[in-house]
RNA sequence: GGGCGGAUAGCUCAGCUGGUAGAGCACCUCCCUUACAAGGAGGGGGUCACAGGUUCGAGCCCUGUUCCGCCCA
């Protein structure tokens, strides 16, 4: 009422007679926003409106014949070949003949139509600002209730507006004047509450005057004070603040709000805060108030400090306003997100939020908009019963990349209760090597390679979560830490960690801890239960945020454990040549390991063991210690091998044999490369790197070769 | 009609300021291994919608085309 009577005062809310959307069902007065355009099948007529004075005939295409009756004008493109002669000229109206003008308007289409557009002011909007450049007076022939008011001719009057169509069709039809018809494509406008087809009606409203609103909105997004995630809608936001129209507020429907305005006999208008007992102007003691209610979106607008007590100067605004960010569909940037800056900046003396996140929209599996008529809304307590809500929750923020809508998959809730049940089953494991709850880290000096190399993944961990969700990147966010517990945790941290070295309870709980931490947004249930299960104190959720301190960063642990997981790697890929047991450990051996790997392969026999199921790994200073029977593969400069049973050194040579094609083609592709003139042309280091893949894929080739005939 | 987004593995999607494509799921092979078979190990799979252009080099930049979707009039 405060913001309503402040308006009025300094002249930016009006009333006055425009033509605003109607709905005839609902009798209200829509704003813009909330009239919904659809396609629809309709027909477009051709129909002639005779020359007076000597004049030329002229004819017109029309969707909405009916209006005729409130035809005030006929308007050309002013360079319109075609009816250059006519302009100036008197054309009769063919339904409650009249004479009218031709008018030329540069916002005429030349292409659309016959490229002659009949004016109707009373109807149309467009209609209505070219009637107004030309200072024509608009008439309306259609009534509140849809129907045919008295001002037309009289066996119309009181008719259906799409009944008077098909009698104006009739009629224009016996009086020669319908040239064609042709079957159209039409956008209707309809209301958003009732579907009704909406009827532009000239009537007496309220109205906010808004661009000396708008304009300090649009500025606040230009200037960069008001920052829009993804940054496209930064566009949509400022196009619509640039041509906006003065705002219809005043409803007319029961709920909401009445207008604190009152009106006297006379006429008089009062505006007060207060039920007022007199005229502001004449004194009359008889007022009545206005009927109307308040479009809802005025209110909406100054939820970002009405919430907080204002007008009053509360503790609660001071702390919490502006805020920081606005999560809000993209709908509803115009009827919300611009009305709470215009207000806020207003009324609150600045934008209430410096950065607006459109959410994406979460489409059905078959990737379709959700809606109540498809009938293909999904209903969230089905699936946090069949899932639990943090599964439901993960498997849509995992899809959240920069607002790019999601598509929902059943498949995906699957995974994430999966991933859910993995990080249970890791705590609980964690719990039993930990013995009792471990609550602070071991000393630094006592960690093994292992747990130099968890640390660190962690840290990283921490580091690209948060940069990830600085960046409303979600998906980013929730991807890094599925990876980071279920390849890095839980597939070789935890398997090292089951020798039960003094230092893996405290690393293990620690890392799974902050994990918790990280992963909490997206998944809060599991997550705090899980923190007090690793013996943390109080809400998860009131634990400070992990720092993405980089104290833990150890380039020499990632690079370490690197080289011993590339080892792994080849002995389990040659152990599935033979598909050996798991359980079964083997011999292995490694020809050319460098020192670094030799230390390492000696030093951490302990992970050799447990993941690569590797007992001895023999590394033969000569190339004399080949075994006879043997798979091998490559990693780097470095040979590993498995001896193997006769038969399966067919597969080998098999193996081989691609692999050699393979590098050759890669290396006869690169030779062509570095023929070109790819060596004047690109950077020095670019073609560097060339040479030295060149120079490596012919190693790799001698070897292979000389392998494959070694094994013939 | 105007604006915006999308088209990449069977499916759902990543791919930063150009340097020969990645993930999850699905699929195939193997493994009951004392956290988890809701699991583990290994593997196959792509003319990056189409047509031009720029460049030594294009999934990425430019132009056009086709299809799908959203917002606005």
């Amino acid at each position: 009422m405060k913001v309503f009577v402040q308006l009025y005062r300094e002249g930016l809310i009006y009333r006055g007679t425009r033509l605003v959307n109607w709905c005839p069902r609902c009798a209200s007065t829509l704003a813009d926003t909330e009239v919904e355009h659809e396609e629809a099948a309709g027909v477009i007529f051709q129909v002639r409106y005779r020359g007076l004075d000597g004049a030329q005939d002229i004819v017109v295409a029309t969707t909405r014949p009916e209006t005729i009756f409130a035809d005030v004008a006929v308007a050309v493109h002013p360079d319109d070949e075609r009816y250059q002669k006519m302009i100036g000229k008197l054309v009769e109206r063919p339904l409650s003949p009249h004479a009218i003008p031709v008018i030329a308007d540069a916002a005429v289409e030349r292409a659309f139509g016959t490229g002659a557009l009949k004016i109707t002011p009373g109807h149309d909007q467009a209609d209505a600002e070219i009637g107004e450049r030309h200072g024509l007076a608009a008439i309306s022939v259609i009534g509140p209730d849809a129907r045919m008011t008295d001002a037309v001719e009289a066996e119309f009057v009181g008719l259906d507006r799409l009944e008077a169509r098909k009698r104006a069709v009739e009629t224009l039809r016996a009086r020669g004047a319908l040239i064609r018809e042709e079957a159209y494509t039409v956008s209707v406008g309809t209301c958003y509450r009732c579907d009704t087809v909406v009827e532009p009606l000239l009537s007496l409203q309220w109205f906010v005057k808004i661009k000396p609103l708008a304009e300090p909105a649009l500025e606040a997004s230009t200037s960069g004070k008001l920052r829009f995630v993804p940054g496209r809608y930064k566009r949509t936001y400022e196009d619509w603040l640039e041509h906006i129209r003065d705002w219809c507020i005043s409803r007319q429907i029961w709920w909401g709000h009445r207008l604190p305005v009152w009106y006297c006999p006379d006429g008089h208008v009062t505006v007060a805060e207060q039920t007022p007992t007199t005229c502001s102007e004449c004194e009359s003691r008889e007022l009545q108030q206005d009927p109307d209610t308040l479009d809802t979106w005025f209110s909406s607008g100054l939820w970002p400090f009405s919430i907080l007590g204002w007008p009053q100067d509360t503790p609660e605004l001071r702390a919490w306003y502006p805020n920081q960010v606005l999560v809000t569909a993209r709908e509803i940037i115009f009827n919300w997100v611009a009305r709470m800056v215009m207000f806020g900046i207003h009324f609150a003396g600045g934008i209430p939020f410096s950065a607006v996140h459109i959410t994406p929209l979460i489409l059905d599996e078959e990737g379709r908009k959700m809606s109540k008529s498809l009938g293909n809304s999904l209903d969230p307590m089905e699936l946090v019963r069949d899932y639990g809500a943090d599964a439901t929750r993960f498997a849509i923020v995992s899809q959240m990349h920069g607002g790019q809508d999601v598509r929902f998959s059943i498949a995906r809730c699957d995974d994430a209760r999966k991933f859910c049940n993995k990080i249970w089953q890791a705590v609980r494991l964690a719990i039993d090597i930990a013995g009792v709850a471990h609550l602070v880290v071991p000393d630094e000096t006592s960690w093994t390679l292992a747990d130099r190399w968890i640390m660190d993944a962690l840290a990283q961990t921490a580091a690209r979560v948060t940069a990830a969700l600085d960046a409303f990147d979600f998906a980013e966010a929730a991807q890094t830490l599925y990876a980071f517990l279920w390849n890095q945790v839980c597939d070789v941290y935890i398997e090292i960690a089951k020798d039960r070295a003094p230092t893996r309870g405290a690393v293990l709980t620690h890392v799974l801890a902050t994990a918790m931490q990280l992963l909490h947004p997206i998944m809060p249930f599991v997550t705090d239960e899980l923190w007090g299960r690793l013996g943390r104190e109080g809400l998860i959720g009131e634990s400070a945020w992990p720092s993405a301190s980089s104290g833990w960063l150890d380039e020499t642990a990632r690079a370490d454990m690197g080289r011993l997981l590339g080892f792994i790697e080849a002995v389990r890929a040659l152990r599935a040549l033979p598909s050996l047991p798991y359980r079964e450990m083997r011999d292995v051996t490694v020809i050319g390991a460098d020192s670094t790997l030799a230390t390492l392969l000696r030093s951490e026999q302990g992970i050799v063991e447990r993941l690569a199921r590797a007992q001895q790994v023999h590394m033969p200073t000569g190339s004399d210690g080949r075994p006879a029977h043997s798979v091998s593969r490559r990693v780097g400069s470095v040979e590993v091998l498995l001896p193997v049973d006769e038969p399966f050194v067919e597969k080998e040579r098999a193996a081989l044999g691609k692999e050699i094609e393979r590098a050759r083609t890669e290396a006869d592709a690169i030779e062509r490369k570095l023929a070109t003139n790819f060596v004047d042309k690109a950077p020095p280091a670019v073609v560097a790197k060339e040479r030295a893949k060149l120079d490596e894929l012919r190693q790799t080739l001698a070897l292979s070769e000389q392998r494959l005939t070694s094994l013939k």
